[in-house]
DNA sequence: CGGAATAACGTG
DNA sequence: ATGCACGTTATTCCGC
C-alpha cells in the first residue's frame, strides 16, 4: 500500500501569537515589528522541512463577529485586544504567505479552527492524512485516525503530537469528548461559561463515567448533592457551550487538490520581502535557481541598489601613495599564523583618489601615512595597531564610523559597513573581495560620515564621541600594540603542577563514583552523582538535567566527599585549560601577549578585551591569584597598577545625592561599615565583621537590583530578613531609593537611560507586558547609569593619564585596563613620577559630589603588586 | 566535520 | 522569576 498524501494545515492566528510572545520583540531597523513573523515562518520551513507534504495551508480568524458571536453575544468578549505591536503582523504574514505561494484562508463568520476544521474533514474523505498546526487545546476534538495534531508547548520550538491514542493516553479522552470537556468545564479565555463550579476534575470525573454532556444528563439522577443542583440547573448554559466549543466542519471553504498543492515560492517577490523584512537567515529559502528569470530579476535589482563600483589604481611602489591631508581609508587586516594579535595589513584602500595600496608600499608606515593626515576609517584600530608596532606616530584619527554607530546604537551585534551604508540610505556595497570592491567602499566613508556626525549631534553625543570615544581608540591600539610581558617558564611549571594534581583528583573520584567517567561532562557528572550514587539533586538545567554547578556542588559537599573533590577539579581544570595553557599558546614572537579591546561590544559603555581576555585573569582565591606571577614587567621595569576605590559606589552617590552615601565618601569611610552601622543603627566601631559581609552584599546588590530573594541567597539569610533588611537601608538611605525609581520612570518616558557624559542604552522592554522581560529591563535601567558612568570615567582617565604621559616625557607604557584598574610597565626610576602623574589625572578625571579615591601598587609582577606610598609634592 | 547551543566559571 | 557587564572552555547536539 502506498503512503497517503500529506496536508499540512497551520493555525495563522494561534502561531503568531505563540511567536510573538515566544521571541523577544524585535523589528527592521526602520521599525517594523516582525517577531511574530519571523517566528511563525522558522516553525513553517522545519515543517515543510520534515514532514514534506503534498499539500499545505494556513487559517485565520477574521474579525469578532462570528457565527458564535450570533448564538451567544458574549463569546470572547472578555479577550483583551492583542498589542499594537502585533496586529500589523498578521497582515504582514499573510503578505509573506501570498509571496510564498503557500494558501490562506480567512472567511466572514468562522474562525481559523472551523477553516482548518472543515479543510481536514474533506480531505480525510479523499483519504488524506492530515497535520493540524496549532497552540489551541480545542483543536484536539478533531483528532481522528486521518488527523495528528501537533500542539506548540511552552512557546513555538516544542510540539506535540496528538493521535487517538496519545490523546487518550494524556487526558483519558476521545477527540469528541473534548467538546463535551469544554462544554462543562467552560472556558474563561473564550469566555464560554460552563456549568458553573464545575471545573476540570469534575469534568472530567463525569465524562469517565457518562461518557458525554448527553450521558451525564441522562443520568442526572444518579448524581446526588450540591453537583445535582448545578448540572440541573445550568443544563442549557452546558448545551450552549457545547455548540459553542464544536469546532464546524462546514465552513465555506474547499479542499481543492490543486489550489492547496505545494508550490515553489514567488522567489522575486519573496526574495525582496524577506530583504525588506531583515530576514537574513530565512533569504536562502527564497532565493531562486540560478539563471531563472527570478534570479536575473534579483540581479537587475540588486545592481539598481548598488553603490557605483570604483576603479582602483593598485600600488605596491614604497612611497608612491602617502596618506595626507582628509583621506578616507580601509584596511584589510589580517594577523599571522604564531603570531597572535598582531595585526598587518593585507592592503590599504584609499577613497580619493581611488587607490588600492599593498606589498612593499606597506614596508615602511612611516612613509605611508602623514603624521598630519586626517584619516576618516570604518574600525581604525587595527590600523593603528599595527602603525604603533612598527614604531610609526599615527595621526590623530579623523572620523571612525564603527565607533559612531556604536555610540548611536550600542545594542547591535555587529557594525558591518555594508549593513551602515543600507540603513542610512547609500545603497548596496559591494563585498570586500576585490581592490576596486575595497576602495568602493572606502568611498561611501566621507558620506556616510556626514550622516552619522548629523546625528550623533542631535542626540547629543557629538562630544562624547569627540572627547572620549574617538581619541581613546589610538590609545587602545597602542597598549595592544605594546602587549604584556609573559614568563612562559612560570605557565609552563604551573601547566606541570597543575596536571599531576588533576589526574590525581580524577584517580580519587572515580574511585569514589566506583566507575570512570568524564567528569567535565556536567551530563555524565550529574548521571554518576544523583542516579549511580543516588544522591539527592538540587535545581534542574533548563534543558531539564541535573544542575551540577558549584552552588549546588557545596551543599552536596556534606553529604558525600565527591562533591569537593569534583569543585577542586572544576577549579584547576578551568585554570589550566582557560588560563595556564592558553595564555602559552597567546604569546607573540615578541614574548609577550597582545589582547584585543573592544570598543563596540558593552552595552554599557565598557571596554571588553579579547584573545585573550585580560579582563578575567583569576584573583579572588589564591590557587588562581598565582597565574599573575607570569604577567611581569621586562628587566628594568616594574608593573603599576592603579585601581579606583568604589567607583560604581561613589557614581551612586553622585546621581542620587543621598546624605548619608556622600558623607561617608567626602570623610573616606569604609562604605561597607558605615552602611551596617547606619542600618543597624550602632557606631561605626561596633561593626562586626558578619554585619559587614552583610552590608557589602547590599550594596553590591543595589547596584545591580537585586530582589530580596537575591540578596537572601547570596548571604544565606530568609527572605523575610533580606526583605527587612533592605527596607531599612531604603529609610536610611533615601536618596538611593529615589534614584532608582528616578530611573526606572525614565526609561519607561524616553525609552532609554544615560550616563554621565551622554551615552545611551536604548530599554524597549521596559514596558513590555511579560512581567520577566520587563523587570530585566528595569534591572538594566539601574545598573548602565552607574556602570557606564565609570566607564566614561575610566575612558576620560586614560585618555587625561596619556595626555600627561606624553607632556611629561614618560618612557612608561600603559599596557591594560581592568574596568576600574589601570596597569603600567614602567622604567624604575619613573615610577615615582609615574604613579604621581597616574593618581592625580584618575582622580581628576571627572568632577562628582563626591571625590574619587585611587590606589596605587607596584611590583615586578602582577601577583606581586604591593601599596606604594606615593610622594606628596614638595 | 563544523557551527550552534548549553553548562559552567573567571573578572569588575 | 528572582544580580549588572563581559569572554572562554569543554561537551553535546544537529545537520551536512
Amino acid at each position: 500500500m502506498s503512503k497517503p498524501e500529506k496536508l499540512l494545515l497551520l493555525d495563522g492566528n494561534s502561531l503568531a501569537n505563540r511567536a510573538f510572545y515566544a521571541l523577544r520583540l524585535f523589528s527592521t531597523s526602520d521599525g517594523v515589528y516582525t517577531n511574530a513573523v519571523y517566528g511563525f515562518l522558522t516553525m513553517l520551513f522545519k515543517l515543510l522541512d520534515e514532514e514534506k507534504p503534498e499539500y499545505v495551508a494556513v487559517a485565520f480568524d477574521k474579525g469578532r463577529q462570528t457565527f458564535r458571536t450570533a448564538m451567544y453575544e458574549e463569546y470572547k468578549a472578555t479577550r483583551k485586544a492583542p498589542p499594537e505591536e502585533f496586529r500589523p503582523q498578521l497582515d504582514l504574514l499573510r503578505e509573506v504567505l501570498t509571496a510564498l505561494n503557500i494558501p490562506w484562508f480567512r472567511v466572514d463568520d468562522y474562525e481559523a479552527d472551523d477553516i482548518l476544521g472543515t479543510l481536514a474533514h474533506q480531505a480525510a474523505e479523499q483519504g488524506l492524512q492530515t497535520l493540524i498546526v496549532t497552540g489551541d487545546r480545542d483543536a484536539l476534538q478533531l483528532v481522528s485516525d486521518q488527523v495528528t495534531v501537533v500542539m506548540t508547548k511552552k512557546g513555538i520550538s516544542e510540539t506535540v503530537r496528538f493521535d487517538p491514542e496519545t490523546l487518550k493516553a494524556e487526558y483519558g479522552l476521545a477527540p469528541e469528548q473534548v467538546i463535551d470537556l469544554k462544554a462543562l468545564m467552560g472556558d474563561a479565555s473564550d469566555n464560554i461559561p460552563g456549568v458553573p463550579g464545575v471545573g476540570e476534575k469534575t469534568a472530567l470525573k463525569l465524562l469517565a463515567q457518562y461518557g458525554s454532556v448527553d450521558g451525564v444528563y441522562a443520568h442526572l439522577d444518579e448524581i446526588k448533592g450540591a453537583l445535582h443542583k448545578k448540572l440541573s440547573e445550568n443544563r442549557d448554559k452546558a448545551e450552549l457551550s457545547r455548540e459553542l466549543a464544536t469546532i464546524a466542519l462546514d465552513a465555506p471553504v474547499r479542499f481543492d487538490r490543486e489550489e492547496l498543492r505545494r508550490r515553489e515560492p514567488n522567489y522575486a517577490e519573496a526574495y525582496a520581502l524577506f530583504q525588506r523584512l531583515e530576514f537574513k537567515s530565512l533569504l536562502s529559502r527564497v532565493t531562486p535557481p540560478e539563471g531563472s528569470a527570478a534570479a536575473e530579476a534579483i540581479a537587475e535589482a540588486a545592481e539598481a541598489a548598488a553603490v557605483e563600483v570604483v576603479t582602483a589604481e593598485v600600488v605596491d611602489r614604497p612611497g608612491a601613495v602617502r596618506l595626507s591631508g582628509d583621506a578616507a581609508v580601509l584596511a584589510h587586516m589580517t594577523v599571522d599564523p604564531g603570531n597572535p594579535g598582531r595585526p598587518r595589513p593585507v592592503g590599504v584602500a584609499v577613497g580619493d583618489p581611488p587607490a588600492w595600496v599593498e606589498g612593499e608600499a606597506l614596508a615602511d608606515p612611516a612613509a605611508l601615512v602623514d603624521p598630519d593626515a586626517r584619516l576618516t576609517g570604518h574600525d581604525l584600530k587595527p590600523l593603528y595597531n599595527w602603525l604603533y608596532a612598527r614604531g610609526a606616530e599615527p595621526p590623530a584619527p579623523a572620523f571612525d564610523t564603527a565607533l559612531a554607530a556604536y555610540l548611536l546604537d550600542p545594542t547591535r551585534s555587529t557594525y558591518d559597513l555594508a549593513d551602515l551604508c543600507r540603513q542610512h540610505g547609500l545603497g548596496e556595497l559591494p563585498p570586500a573581495e576585490t581592490p576596486d570592491f575595497w576602495v568602493t567602499r572606502a568611498s561611501v566613508l566621507p558620506e556616510l560620515r556626514r550622516r552619522l556626525e548629523a546625528e550623533l549631534a542631535a542626540q547629543r553625543m557629538d562630544r562624547l564621541y569627540r572627547e572620549v570615544e574617538l581619541p581613546l581608540m589610538p590609545i587602545l591600539a597602542e597598549m595592544e600594540a605594546v602587549g604584556v610581558g609573559v614568563d612562559p617558564a612560570a605557565l609552563h611549571e604551573m601547566s606541570v603542577e597543575l596536571e599531576r594534581r588533576i589526574l590525581h583528583l580524577s584517580q580519587e573520584i572515580y574511585e569514589l563514583a566506583g566507575t570512570q567517567f568524564n567528569i567535565s561532562s556536567p551530563k555524565q557528572l550529574g548521571e554518576v552523582l544523583f542516579v549511580k550514587l543516588g544522591l539527592p539533586h538540587g535545581k534542574k538545567t533548563k534543558s531539564g538535567g541535573y544542575s551540577t554547578d558549584a552552588e549546588v556542588l557545596e551543599e552536596l559537599a556534606v553529604e558525600h566527599p565527591i562533591a569537593a573533590r569534583v569543585l577542586d577539579y572544576r577549579t584547576l581544570t578551568k585554570l589550566k585549560g582557560t588560563y595556564v595553557d592558553a595564555l602559552g599558546q597567546l604569546i607573540a614572537r615578541d614574548g609577550r601577549i597582545h589582547t584585543t579591546f573592544t570598543q563596540t561590544v558593552a552595552e554599557t559603555g565598557r571596554l571588553s578585551s579579547k584573545d585573550p581576555n585580560l579582563q578575567n585573569i583569576p584573583i579572588r582565591i589564591e590557587e588562581g591569584r598565582r597565574i599573575r606571577k607570569a604577567f611581569v614587567a621586562r628587566p628594568g621595569h616594574v608593573l603599576l597598577s592603579a585601581d579606583y576605590s568604589q567607583i560604581e559606589l561613589r557614581v551612586v552617590a553622585h546621581f542620587s545625592g543621598d546624605p548619608a552615601l556622600r558623607e561617608a565618601f567626602l570623610r573616606d569611610q569604609d562604605i561597607h561599615t558605615r552602611t551596617a552601622a547606619e542600618v543597624w543603627g550602632v557606631p561605626m566601631e561596633a561593626v562586626t565583621p558578619d554585619m559587614r559581609r552583610q552590608a557589602k552584599a547590599v550594596n553590591f546588590g543595589l547596584i545591580y537590583g537585586q530582589t530580596d530573594y537575591g540578596l537572601a541567597r547570596s548571604v544565606g539569610i530568609t527572605r523575610a530578613e533580606a526583605r527587612a533588611f533592605i527596607e531599612t537601608y531604603f529609610a536610611k538611605f533615601a536618596g538611593v531609593k529615589r534614584y532608582m525609581e528616578e530611573k526606572k520612570a525614565e526609561a519607561r518616558e524616553k525609552g532609554y537611560v544615560t550616563t554621565l557624559d551622554g551615552r545611551r542604552r536604548p530599554l524597549p522592554e521596559i514596558t513590555h507586558r511579560v512581567f520577566n522581560v520587563r523587570q530585566n529591563a528595569e534591572r538594566m535601567a539601574i545598573n548602565t547609569p552607574i556602570q557606564g558612568t565609570a566607564a566614561d570615567l575610566m575612558k576620560r582617565a586614560m585618555i587625561a593619564v596619556r595626555r600627561a604621559m606624553r607632556a611629561e616625557g614618560l618612557s612608561a607604557r600603559m599596557i591594560l585596563q581592568v574596568h576600574d584598574e589601570l596597569v603600567f610597565e614602567c622604567p624604575t626610576e619613573e615610577l615615582d613620577r609615574l604613579a604621581r602623574l597616574v593618581r592625580r589625572e584618575m582622580e581628576g578625571a571627572m568632577q562628582l559630589d563626591v571625590p574619587l579615591k585611587v590606589e596605587v601598587k607596584a611590583g615586578p609582577d602582577w601577583y606581586s603588586v604591593e601599596p606604594y606610598e606615593v610622594r606628596q609634592d614638595a
